[in-house]
DNA sequence: CTAAGTATGAAACTACTGATACAGAAGTTA
DNA sequence: TAACTTCTGTATCAGTAGTTTCATACTTAG
């Protein structure tokens, strides 16, 4: 529907309402949104009404039905939870105006690893380090327009670690050559972050075809190749409207090289002595 | 039933959910709690499963229907707009003591990023952006063995903004054939933590010879090439005993970047549009 | 004080949501 | 490769939530 909050809603329409209908807006305004996602006939109990004086309420806000009314509060709970993040010490710095602009960003770049560090279950972090570190098979790396760097700074410390290591490289006509040798149980370590790139849906899709697991590294918003991927390690990147950073990426792609080398220090460290002596 | 919260719950027991499961998981953690509130055939479809696997996934979580899971969602949202900051996930790890090797990781991390922020004066991070913004002359871009993506990642954004950003690649031999058109009040950012690199050290000696201004991203302990740069920014890059991460100078390097956009946005963007159209 | 108009909640209705069963797909093992 | 197990989506069903209706209580005007 419409552009307005529903909170602000409320605040318009609220001379018009009648006494009971009146308590639903306070009951609602009380708990928000929380009271307005649960089902009327609590709403009604919660804000002492009825149940069809809370649909009378919505109606009055301009929603046609209730789940219209609901949609509505969810979308606005999405949106504040996703934009500037924690107007707690952000907002305050940027108020106090006592900061420059590399701790504001260093700020919000240490909100994003919190939460992405929350966002990623530790199994799901601990099972792509495991699957690198048994050293079976070839490990196949790619990347976007520019977390291209990412999968070439990872495999440069991969190769390190464990063997069969290989970058994808960007162009199509010379990714396709390269896939020839995948076989069944290869890995494969995508960074896709939007704008999502196509390429990177076609080397998904051809790796799944040969039967290749595939570990997708990407943001919030999810890649597409998310659907073909076994694990998927989703990163918040997100900083203020125009900006998205990918250090949470690049720290937890050190992260993955850390946490890999330690389960893999018996092999890892013979290989990284020959390979330091040359 | 109570006393745990779902993210908490999720992460118990995303280990034995099967894959479609897992995407629903995912989706919810991604737009966490608001994709749970909404009617069970939306969670489905915007998670990419089917309505019986989300009510297979919130079954597995342990709640004995969908409308029990979307109270229990809706109470620990009331719960957490009640109480001033969130403790939701990190604070209540911290105080479990269980946190995992991720979680150890960020917050180290963290702590780098703060100290980097501290360690740089905010004077010479404004005149390294000043400088880059002036898009006057060429722009010199190297890196070490593993610093040198970082370097790529910055010429791929800088490109979007400036003219003239030119990469000196890693091989002796052809930097030296690129270091010829070297001028004098040229810009090169020079990438170099330890253990530092011999060559890098004999660049930036030519291209002090031909008078071109050096700007040094390091580490705490301070590249020998700082002898030679007129701008150095710092980074701290120690973590534990074993293991420098770069995750700092990536962080410095896209609040380079973005502040850089920012001083030269009337010139940027209309570059910008211009690539992008092609 | 009475009558017209409005507000309100109880109860009936219907539409849609969540639950279930099942069949086919995918993956695993011998 | 074939048999078997497990997973997953479709189709169906049952129940509940949202909606509507209507009788009653309350206001307000005449």
């Amino acid at each position: 529907m419409e552009g307005k909050s529903v909170a602000g809603r409320i605040h318009e329409a609220i001379h018009r309402l009648t006494a009971a209908e009146k308590r639903a807006a306070r009951g609602l305004l009380g708990s928000y949104p929380t009271l307005g996602l649960a089902p009327v006939a609590e709403f009604a109990q919660q804000a002492g009404a009825s149940s069809a004086t809370v649909l009378r309420f919505v109606s009055q806000l301009g929603y046609k039905s209730y789940p219209d009314f609901q949609r509505a509060l969810r979308e606005e709970l999405e949106e504040r939870s996703k934009s500037p993040l924690q107007r707690s010490h952000s907002a305050a710095a940027q108020e106090r105006g006592d900061s420059n602009f590399l701790d504001r960003f260093v700020t919000q770049e240490v909100d994003n690893l919190r939460s992405s560090a929350a966002l990623i279950p530790a199994s799901e972090f601990e099972a792509v380090c495991a699957r690198l570190a048994e050293n079976k098979g070839s490990c196949y790396l790619a990347g976007g327009r520019f977390t291209d760097f990412l999968a070439g700074y990872m495999e440069a410390h991969l190769r390190l670690i464990r063997q069969g290591v290989r970058r994808l490289d960007g162009r199509p006509a010379t990714r396709a050559d390269q896939l020839i040798d995948v076989r069944a149980g290869d890995l494969a370590i995508i960074f896709d972050v939007r704008r999502y790139d196509a390429s990177l849906l076609d080397v998904a899709t051809e790796l799944t075809a040969r039967r290749a697991q595939i570990v997708l590294i990407t943001d919030e918003w999810m890649s597409p190749v998310a659907r073909f991927a076994k694990l998927v390690l989703p990163c918040r990147t997100e900083m203020g409207r125009t900006w998205d950073a990918n250090g949470s990426l690049f720290t937890l792609v050190e992260a993955v090289i850390a946490r890999t080398t330690e389960l893999s220090w018996p092999t890892a460290s013979k290989r990284m002595g020959s390979i330091e002596g040359k």
